[in-house]
DNA sequence: CTGTATCCGTGTTGATACTG
DNA sequence: CAGTATCAACACGGATACAG
């Protein structure tokens, strides 16, 4: 079928066959949450295009990775969801997205899809820092809204009612980030960033996710001469 | 500097712009057990070009994931070797593996390196049924042996003398996956691996490694109309 | 023997425009 | 909204030639 197979029978081989062409993992990043339509993948996978997204979410139904569901009248409309299977690459994602924090190469500050924010927290939240906390957080990024819950030692967030919530954040989901991991200050995010309800529960909350530390770089950083 | 980035702050995407590139993680692999000289990774991933892989060793030492080191004389060859934080990504390949195993697309029979093979005993080992084994399992592929390990419910397995342990797999690598994943008996794998020393710790081994179920596969088998 | 560099045919990717 | 068509740029794989 595929052209370009390695021709491996290690299942990490036939892994990168069905899941290691560019932009499978993305796409399978935003169906995490739950299903989207076309136009949501394209709009949260900025650089993508409507060809290559055709192609890997044929390539990803024939996994059986994902399905194309049409959504019943009024709303005429396709959406792609991940399957059973496709959920448990979760997994995947949490030790890929801890192992590459502490890439000496990493350039922070770049900007992060809703879901990516969201799948973040799953991955960093450090449980042994909840203690006896009980609150819920509320996050509102454009259109979508997230739902975190903080309770008897665990923490689960996931597409669900913000307004709710003992904490509300709002605004640009890259500002949170900032603050979460790049330690900014709430005040310098203000404008990008609104936190409502709860003030000393949402400072609380933005300590739960340590960075891990940086793997040293091994490159010499190569003298530039003219 | 990389002209296909994607330009996304979530560490997923950064882990997949230094190992997302054709035959990265396959490199990866096969120095999981320790150096390799350029011939060897060139003869153990069959299919890679030679200008390929002198651009992934690029990449992946300007990632910090590898370093290239030459020899001490009077072996003049160069080898490359993971670096600290690159054998951290053995988790990568685990979880990758593991969850792959599970593919319903996934063929089984294609021949497997020998790296390819030890590191699946380690990731599809059930320590649960280790029990009180205490034994040394060697195996000759090739010009390489590995040396296993069987103690104290725990299993390890590396590049190590095989002669003297318990048990001796011999032959090809390929025929010793039949008989553990595929259940093969022994007497039809013979010719292709030949079993020294204790033949019933022989078979106790090889049923430490269960594969998971299978995942449904969610694609209609499409009536092939001429 | 151990790599590296260059050329070339081919397939994949990506941007734009366009259609049901 | 959900893709398809077209085309240019790039990456891959194979062969070959070159350098230490």
């Amino acid at each position: 079928m595929k052209k370009r197979a390695y021709q491996d029978g290690c299942a990490v081989a036939h892994a990168l066959d069905i899941i290691g062409d560019r932009w499978a993992m993305p796409i399978m990043r935003e169906l995490m949450l739950g299903p989207k339509r076309f136009t949501d993948l394209r709009a949260s996978l900025p650089g993508i295009s409507a060809n290559v997204l055709t192609q890997r979410l044929e390539g990803l139904e024939a996994a059986s990775i994902l399905i194309r569901r049409r959504l019943p009248p009024p709303a005429a409309s396709q959406i792609y969801e991940l399957t059973d299977w496709g959920r448990e690459s979760e997994i995947l994602f949490q030790v890929l997205g801890r192992w590459a924090s502490r890439s000496p190469t990493m350039q922070p500050g770049q900007p992060m899809s809703h879901v990516s924010v969201v799948l973040s927290l799953r991955t960093m939240i450090d449980r042994s820092r909840i203690g006896d906390m009980d609150a819920t957080i509320g996050m509102r990024f454009g259109e979508e809204e997230f739902r975190a819950i903080l309770k008897d030692g665990d923490f689960t967030i996931g597409r669900g009612e913000a307004e709710s919530a003992d904490v509300l954040f709002s605004g640009d989901q890259n500002a949170l980030v900032a603050v979460i991991y790049g330690g900014l200050p709430f005040g310098e995010a203000a404008g990008a960033l609104t936190v409502a309800g709860d003030r000393e529960l949402a400072e609380r909350f933005i300590r739960l996710f340590p960075l891990p530390p940086k793997a040293p770089s091994t490159v010499t950083p190569e003298t530039t001469a003219s």
